[in-house]
DNA sequence: GTGGTCTAGACCACC
DNA sequence: GTGGTCTAGACCACA
């Protein structure tokens, strides 16, 4: 896996799990990798995966089973996907709408853009 | 004027004064506050205000006249706008329309709130 | 180690660095001393050193690994090197040249200079 | 004039000042240009210039005639080639040469450089 | 007055 | 342990 280096490594890791749950790779109720084999999987410090983890045990997303490991909570989809629907409406859309408006472009080019995206983007 | 605590200062002030030259409060071939002036404006350690005017001053953003102080450059504008319109169309609209895929949102949705807040914003 | 009061510290720090990489004192791939051991070792602060650092990452000369240390690029050696050579061949040369006419000064005498010093050297 | 930005501007007319007399553009004994009459001509402020002139009086290389102006002293000349020519066998050669072995370059292929170049230049 | 550099010391996030 | 940032305060060269 590869890290950008602008955002530390364990809140991508977070990222990358929470997505893996909105895309179904992991599902509610499973099992999600142990700390040891995430962090060899993605090659990192396993330290950095535990504190992944207590984040995500935090906001109640996984659960850990002690001796057996890490499940993914029951309603974490739903979740997550309320936070990330909120953070999209409150937050990046009137950041970008803000951005227009200083860059003097026209909120149709945008539009044409995204539409065009759109329907490209297989996934 | 107020931080983010989630960036650097520095960076902060860079954002400002980019901002500032896109909506010419500062203009090319104008002088922009002195270190002292600007930490003392904003409430900051000059160094850290050193710090942001030599990260514009390596995009060629601002120069410096020995002993006179801080002036945009010629060009500046331009550039700053080229910049901040690739960044956007390059990454933050295929980074949101990836979002609207992975939440299953509708594209029809979230344009109807980006018309409603465009019209809404004064500037 | 010894600093000469002409140039400012931090960069005397970088070419102590890249020369070390060209002398192979420091291989690509390989860590080199963290801030803190690089700032006693030279007795300098390490403020000092990390302005040192932040040049030669920005000039991909050095990577960060985060919270293990700075690591040579891949290509540095290269890099370095064909920097010099440049600047050898588009500016010093010139330069001397340019110097020996103004002093009406033969080239062969400062060839001869040149040789014997070349074969004194020892490294 | 340009000057460049790395080196203090004052030093820089010291440099033009002395070259002038290397190349006869300043005559020992004539008058150079005053204060006001450099600072015009170069676009750089009176202060700079008059450091540049302090400067130069003290290595004894002009001379200033109270309410008539600044002379090129006798001996000038002399004083500012043996200054150079010091200068270049007892620093920029040996530099050069040390340059040379660290970037394993051979002599001779900088000599035949350096005979290309001189040459060529006309001046 | 201007910016440039350096030190000392602190706090923080991260691995 | 690692680097990143910020403050405070000082000194210097320069215009």
């Amino acid at each position: 896996m590869e890290f950008n280096d602008s955002r530390s490594i364990y809140l991508q890791i977070v990222d990358y799990i929470t997505t893996g749950i909105l895309c179904n790779r992991y599902r509610e109720g499973e099992r999600i990798p142990s700390v040891r084999e995430m962090a060899m999987d993605i090659e990192v410090n396993p330290n950095t995966v535990t504190r992944s983890y207590a984040e995500l045990q935090e906001r109640n997303i996984i659960q850990n089973q002690r001796g057996i490991g890490y499940f993914v909570s029951e309603g974490a989809y739903r979740r997550i996907r309320d936070d990330r629907v909120r953070e999209l409406l409150e937050n990046e859309v009137p950041r970008l709408v803000q951005t227009l408006h200083l860059l003097n472009l026209g909120l149709d080019e945008v539009i044409e853009v995204m539409k065009t995206r759109y329907q490209e983007t297989p996934q």
